[in-house]
DNA sequence: ACACAGGGTCAGC
DNA sequence: GCTGACCCTGTG
């Protein structure tokens, strides 16, 4: 792969499994917006870049990180992005585990999962918990406007941070009320306060293990077993983390339980023992295909 | 009109 | 362990 900087720009040619709308669609990220000529511009580690896909030709993509510096890159998105990991090889292995499997990969190849920023993983997850995808990415959206700081014009408009834990413990009233979060609300207030002095030390995550950074999550008030594994799985590179949601509850009932299973746990032990450690990347997989799929509603069209 | 659902969690049995 | 309620709003 051959990476270089010009005008204003990253170019990465040749990339293997790298497809922008399999990366921000699947759920895993709230701050994108997809512009007119299908790139998406997003916002995260307090920069705001146009990620574009120019060329795809068997598996192999080029993409152009508008807004980005080769020094950047290095030190901010070759992280984030996940490049350092063999998707190829671990797409192939999740393959040949079964025929869905199989389909699902095939279906969202180019798929990464990002490493994000833990604390606003926390604040989004909790806002994502009976919610609707378009509108957690509005209260993000509005909480970073209201909170975050300005990080300059990108695309025509301003830019603003994720808020800091200080800012998102001490948010006012009327703030709280104009995210429209309903019952959430308290919920992400006083995880941030927990958080904010030092209760519950995400900074610790990646290195705690993931039985124990479970246990320290569910401590948060709105953090429950589903968000706590997508805190993990997106912001503390815990490959095992298997969040259990209704589109994973769905693939599993049609395709890998005996009967119709409601107990969450128990789908994630049949889960953890199909899948394995990658059992995330498994999860992400079947997410994007069950939900871009309808499954378990109308299989027609 | 009004029930239903959306990347679940929590309180109460 | 299991059940129902839950703030909000677009959808049928």
């Amino acid at each position: 792969m051959n990476i270089y900087e010009k005008n204003g720009a990253v170019f990465l040619e040749g990339v293997p499994e790298f497809n922008p709308k399999h990366i921000f669609e699947n759920g895993q990220c709230f701050r994108w917006e997809l512009e007119e000529d299908n790139s998406y511009t997003i916002v995260a580690k307090n920069r705001a870049i146009n990620v574009a896909l120019l060329k795809e030709e068997n598996n192999l993509y080029d993409i152009r990180l508008e807004g980005a510096t080769l020094e950047d890159y290095h030190n901010i998105w070759q992280d984030y992005f996940d490049m350092d990991r063999d998707y190829v090889t671990l797409r192939k292995e999740l393959a040949s585990l079964d025929d869905h499997l199989e389909e699902a990969t095939a279906y969202g190849q180019g798929l990464r999962i990002l490493n994000q920023d833990i604390f606003e993983m926390t604040i989004s997850f909790i806002i994502s918990a009976n919610n609707q995808i378009p509108r957690i990415k509005k209260a993000v959206d509005t909480i970073s406007t209201l909170l975050g700081e300005e990080i300059g014009e990108f695309k025509g408009k301003t830019r603003y941070s994720f808020p800091s834990v200080y800012d998102v413990a001490n948010i006012s009233e009327e703030n709280l009320a104009a995210l429209k979060i309903g019952f959430r609300a308290p919920y992400i207030l006083e995880s941030a306060k927990m958080i904010l002095r030092g209760d519950v030390e995400l900074s610790d995550m990646v290195t705690t293990d993931y039985d124990q950074a479970t246990k320290e999550l569910i401590r948060l008030p709105g953090v429950g077993p589903k968000v706590a594994d997508c805190i993990l799985l997106f912001g503390a590179k815990k490959d095992n983390a298997l969040p259990v949601d209704t589109w994973v509850i769905k693939f599993m009932n049609q395709y890998y339980m005996d009967t119709p299973e409601k107990n969450m746990k128990k789908i994630k032990t049949k889960g953890l023992e199909i899948f394995g450690e990658k059992a995330g990347f498994a999860q992400q997989y079947l997410f994007y295909y069950a939900r871009e799929n309808k499954i378990g509603k109308s299989r027609k069209e």
